[in-house]
DNA sequence: AACTATTTATAAGA
DNA sequence: TTCTTATAAATAGTT
């Protein structure tokens, strides 16, 4: 979308990459902006510039964006789905999710992943065991260490309390 | 862009308002894979859809972008941080993220927030209070309830568990 | 779902 | 980094 057409790759010049990552991320922001204003929809997004600096932007904010989605998850009431096959409607959802997301990855399996990427994907199993296997102490530092990191964050946010207690009880 | 240019504001037509969700969805989830795959970033989308359906993208995938950024905010140590004022990198990038969020939010800011909306934005602090003072036995039943999910879902995704562990944990 | 007239985004360049 | 502008892309209204 400018003087030439780029081939669909990473970009090689560090200087051009950092320049294409903050004029596409402002544009990708800008888009999700207008996407949640015109639908009235909410959504959030995180970015990761080729340099690992963090970048987010949510609507209404991030925090409630991300909870809202992991709660689509849980429950299995609340009622009416007017959808054919009533029966496990968040594990529908589920799939719906995951099959969107492999075929974003497939679309854009170039380059392909290599073992090394892939043990590291699949390193969530290590989370998911230790936190089946977590003990009540094991909790409970847990939850000292939220109170410690709520109280080194509170005096700057009033949005970002889901986050960080997240971040903590999600630590592997 | 297309036949004519439109007002920023919610799309009135609802038939009209999904067309242009879907479409506008699609097209955003293509920014994101580009800019993903041309600057080698890594990234995360959540949206939720007029009618409240929730759809994602991520690369290499959602969760383990979710917890790459969550983690950001943990841990004072690793080392080199080169830029100035090395006090306390973490912090410094929270206040960027919060910097960022607060500038979209205000150019996003034509229809103003009602108080209703205010009030429900502000929910969180509900949940920052009840995570400080959790006893033993309601952290000993978020385990349990953890376990329970895992044991629905376990069946069909091996890059979920981040996400179903933070969803129970970050129940109110 | 497809089709285009237009509006937008953006790759180079300054 | 910020701006300019020629060109590639996205998309609003239409079929």
């Amino acid at each position: 979308m400018g003087r030439r057409k780029i081939k669909m790759e990473m970009v090689q010049d560090m200087n051009t990459r950092q320049v294409t990552f903050s004029k596409r991320r402002t544009g990708l922001f800008k888009k999700a902006s207008e996407l949640a204003t015109l639908c009235n929809a909410e959504l959030g997004i995180v970015v990761f510039s080729p340099g690992g600096k963090p970048f987010s932007y949510g609507k209404p904010n991030l925090d409630s964006v991300a909870e809202r989605f992991m709660r689509e998850y849980d429950d299995s009431d609340s009622g009416d789905d007017k959808e054919s096959g009533n029966n496990r409607p968040k594990l529908k959802r589920m799939s719906e999710r995951l099959d969107l997301l492999n075929q974003e990855i497939e679309a854009e399996k170039n380059r392909g992943e290599t073992d090394q990427e892939k043990l590291e994907s699949a390193g969530d199993e290590r989370f998911k065991n230790s936190i089946e296997t977590l003990t009540l102490d094991e909790l409970n530092e847990y939850k000292d260490k939220l109170q410690t990191v709520h109280g080194r964050i509170e005096c700057q946010v009033n949005h970002m309390q889901a986050s960080s207690c997240l971040m903590l009880l999600s630590r592997k």
